[in-house]
DNA sequence: TATTCATTTCGACAATCATGGAAATAATAG
DNA sequence: CTATTATTTCCATGATTGTCGAAATGAATA
């Protein structure tokens, strides 16, 4: 995980809607979710939706699985700890300040 | 830390630039470091610096300290700590599949 | 006071972004 | 096939953002 990646993927997470959506998918943990749960809990239209979702699957924080004529969306854990480690990586010159945390 | 905070937290990490600023302040940990030290650094114009330097602290990420004729800058650990926490927070339902990390 | 160095404010610009309506595509059920 | 539901693509628009030059301010030293 280098610097433009990182910058990308909390570039995405600091849209107010997006953090939304994606805390929605982190709490449901592996529970399944589509594009219309997500839009009747969100209530906003599903272009709208759409544009957010393909956004934060650019960057890999989310990923989509396909079944029937759903589309069933879940977090990129390892993304997220990459991006996490990166922030929290050699904080004050390595005098390790900072417990490693690991996620899922 | 609500959403709209952590939200705007995360956005300023978004732009590369200010990424690059709050890691050299990280990385610095409890050292001083000023404007100065960071233009050399970044090799930005001061007024482009001094734009990013004031998007963090409006979040709360970076603190000032006035010193004569200096201003130095450092990472204010609570407020990443508050961002990153709200990331994690509830995820998988409870099923409490992240331990808990602390910064500082 | 004058000088020097550090930092901020102002003003401008192109580039990117968030949003959503409307139309298009995909997939299943009847 | 037709109807229905789910999802995406296309397009437009106003708003925000990133960048930086130039000027202004602040603070210390001589």
């Amino acid at each position: 995980m280098n610097i433009q990646e990182t910058a990308a993927c909390l570039g995405e997470l600091g849209n107010e809607t997006r953090l939304e959506i994606f805390r929605i998918l982190v709490k449901s943990g592996h529970k399944k979710i589509n594009v219309g749960d997500l839009q009747q809990q969100l209530d906003i239209p599903n272009s709208t939706l759409s544009h957010h979702l393909s956004k934060l699957t650019n960057v890999g924080l989310i990923n989509q699985e396909k079944e029937g004529r759903h589309i069933f969306y879940h977090p990129h854990f390892k993304q997220l700890q990459g991006m996490i480690d990166f922030l929290l990586d050699e904080c004050c010159e390595g005098e390790s300040c900072l417990p490693k945390n690991n996620c899922c």
